[in-house]
DNA sequence: TTTATATTTAACCGTTTGGTTGAGTATTAG
DNA sequence: CTAATACTCAACCAAACGGTTAAATATAAA
């Protein structure tokens, strides 16, 4: 039942379930930065964090630039759009269901 | 290393990274659903049904009421706005990426 | 050339995921 | 009471995840 024509939004969303990438989409955000800065401010291996850069890299959210022995890495923008896109549809739903439990709320 | 303070953010985007579930949310997103009419359009067991949507309330996505031997499944918006919050942080971000792309695109 | 630095890769390990089937539990209908 | 319906739960399985350590690769510095 492997259907493998996987949604890029399964990648995208699977990226930002764990804290650790999503502190690292943060940190680029700032800007370029190498593999050993990106490593600095966490208690985990460099292999654990070249492992994390390279599933952001899968989902398209992360790509790569490598010059001499440094690895730079930048943060790619349209992935993330896509799944704000997806979430946003479900904006007028909310907010009807916000409104309504607003008015229950006030007619107590 | 389990360190169990979990960002309830892992679970929200977790739970979307299935495009099973992400359909799920979309379906209740017409309205309240019972587990077989969530089932039907999906060639998987309601077994499996019954496991995403496990997730998805563990993620605090979706309630469920149960009355007599149906239980009604209804879509949670709240959880939905936090994940759409902390994308939303790297909108500045990527609009000026874009508009950095389209004037190096332009000046060609 | 030798050594240090930056990083990936491979092998491994325990846990989680996404599915299955089969049995169990309520509730409703006949 | 009996049978059908709507579901969950338990056990199982293969694959993926998130980490480790140790070895390999490539570049830069002495």
């Amino acid at each position: 039942m492997n259907t493998n024509g996987k949604d890029p939004l399964d990648l995208v969303f699977m990226s930002l379930a764990d804290s650790t990438r999503r502190e690292i989409v943060h940190m680029l955000s700032m800007g370029e930065k190498t593999m050993s800065e990106l490593t600095e401010p966490f208690p985990i291996s460099m292999a654990a964090i070249s492992k994390h850069v390279k599933v952001l890299e899968r989902a398209g959210l992360v790509k790569r630039r490598i010059q001499g022995r440094c690895h730079y890495l930048m943060l790619v923008p349209e992935r993330l759009v896509g799944a704000l896109d997806w979430i946003s549809v479900y904006r007028y739903f909310w907010q009807r269901r916000m409104d309504e439990l607003d008015n229950i709320i006030s007619e107590c």
